[in-house]
DNA sequence: GGCGAACAGTTACAGCCGTAAATTGGTCCG
DNA sequence: CGGACCAATTTACGGCTGTAACTGTTCGCC
């Protein structure tokens, strides 16, 4: 239960994206983009394994690893985490910031507009 | 350069909000709320000093400690990181994400839209 | 059934982090 | 001038992280 790292993440992401995957699949899909080697990709599965967020299983002569912590929980916990941090624990000043810092597109401004609308009435 | 790290973070919360402090007064701001000792918290310092996050200056007898890096930064940074690697740097499905996990309150919900109003009509 | 290839799992190592003590160096008061 | 304080530097150490090589095991093919 000790957390997940950064580079963990990545093989966690992996794993949520296209379901259980095999050593090298998972290889394939973060070590390549992210320049690591083959054995460092086996490192944090095996790390990943320890700390029980996946779990190994044989099926047709391969392993594949499956995540065992979901991915909204462990958004949950990183996101919690930065806003209580940093902002009180509550969006609108994480909003305000980023607005401020960043300058949102309009595209993205519409988007939490309909967000912010639903959520207002209704659902 | 090398990155506040989350210890390291609540010396520069007590700088940054109280402005320039002098160790023990650090001490007494982060130390004793976190259970560190005062050795600890100078060790933080220290880093600090050495990453080019604070620095020291002696007035009035006392050496006093300012930020050098801006909350805004460093804030910056921190969310943007998150952003990026859990909701493709982009704010509405954080906010999604939060109001399905967490149940905005209604407060929250309208201070957001009073936001997202101003920013789409205005500045 | 033995052997090599493929694959799974173990060990390694340096750097950062949390936590802290010990040592050195500078200032000011008496 | 000599302590007393305070600041700064150095040293310590175990755990986590990024990065990787190495070893042990399994399975198919000859």
């Amino acid at each position: 239960m000790t957390r997940i790292s950064g580079a963990e993440s990545q093989v966690m992401e992996a794993v949520w994206g296209k379901g259980p995957l095999a050593a090298d699949e998972i290889v394939a899909e973060v070590g390549a983009p992210q320049g690591w080697g083959e054995a460092t990709v086996k490192t944090l599965i095996n790390r990943l394994l320890k700390k029980k967020a996946l779990i190994s299983e044989r099926s047709e002569g391969r392993t594949r690893y499956r995540a065992l912590v979901s991915r909204a929980d462990y958004v949950q916990g990183e996101s919690q985490g930065l806003l209580d941090r940093l902002f009180g624990g509550e969006l609108a000043p994480l909003v305000a910031h980023y607005a401020k810092h960043r300058n949102l597109s309009p595209g993205e401004v519409a988007r939490l507009k309909r967000l912010i609308e639903s959520l207002d009435n209704g659902d």
